[in-house]
DNA sequence: TCTTGACTTCGAGCGCACTCGAAGGGGAAG
DNA sequence: CTTCCCCTTCGAGTGCGCTCGAAGTCAAGA
């Protein structure tokens, strides 16, 4: 029988610790997953796409009270939809401002290492 | 006598609060800054562009520890640029990861909000 | 002269996101 | 039955990067 997986199976599937799997939980980040007839966690495919996806909001820099909000508005069902589509525009926006950031400074960066280029240039 | 900008004008500056900017030198970030005649510090234009740099390397995401060991290695002197280019690129290689993550996890984000989009059509 | 406000040092405290350890239970392999 | 490992809950600890507060000094403006 084939009832989803273990905690360390999911763990090692979404490349979160055991321990920050269970303390999502416990943070109302996810659903309280099913559980076998031992009292174990059973991590569906439903469970492992919205870890997949929770992995990706906080990768991308969304607090975890952030994506505990979208957590609940999930939670609420359909009509909180709108909410949640705004809620993802808004932190898109934020990404997208990162990652100009992180742009801009690179330049500084690569003005940088040329001028280290050229200090090496200039001892030999 | 214009001998330099006082910790508070220094902060403003660089967008840094004066905890921060003494918390700097005494990290290590920072070469100790001159003082005036009553022992307060002194930031002139060299501070100024060093500070500027460093908080290039962190909104970059340098940690304080590896901008603490390029802060010794620049006041070790000229036979250190090989190694200051060296942690550059580095970096860079760490910052251009980086974008690279933030465009793969936005397909993500903007694939939700076209579903969320279609949801909000679907239900009217 | 008095007040105001920015400066000084020092050490403690904070928010975040885990991360770990203790103490105990369950179930499959040998 | 024993060994093994993974699971359970709970609460405490960690590392990072600040952030704050206390207590005191100093200098410029009214």
């Amino acid at each position: 029988m084939n009832r989803g997986l273990t905690v360390g199976e999911a763990a090692a599937k979404v490349g979160l610790s055991t321990h920050t799997l269970r303390w999502y939980e416990q943070e109302g980040l996810v659903e309280p997953v099913n559980r076998d007839g031992a009292g174990r966690r059973r991590y569906e495919s439903g469970d492992l796409n919205w870890l997949i996806l929770l992995t990706r909001l906080r990768t991308t820099g969304m607090s975890v009270r952030d994506m505990r909000r979208y957590a609940e508005l999930a939670r609420l069902g359909p009509q909180t939809v709108s909410e949640r589509r705004r809620l993802f525009e808004e932190h898109k926006e934020r990404v997208l401002e990162r990652i100009a950031d992180l742009q801009r400074d690179l330049e500084a960066i690569n003005v940088k290492i040329e001028i280290y280029r050229q200090m090496e240039q200039d001892q030999r």
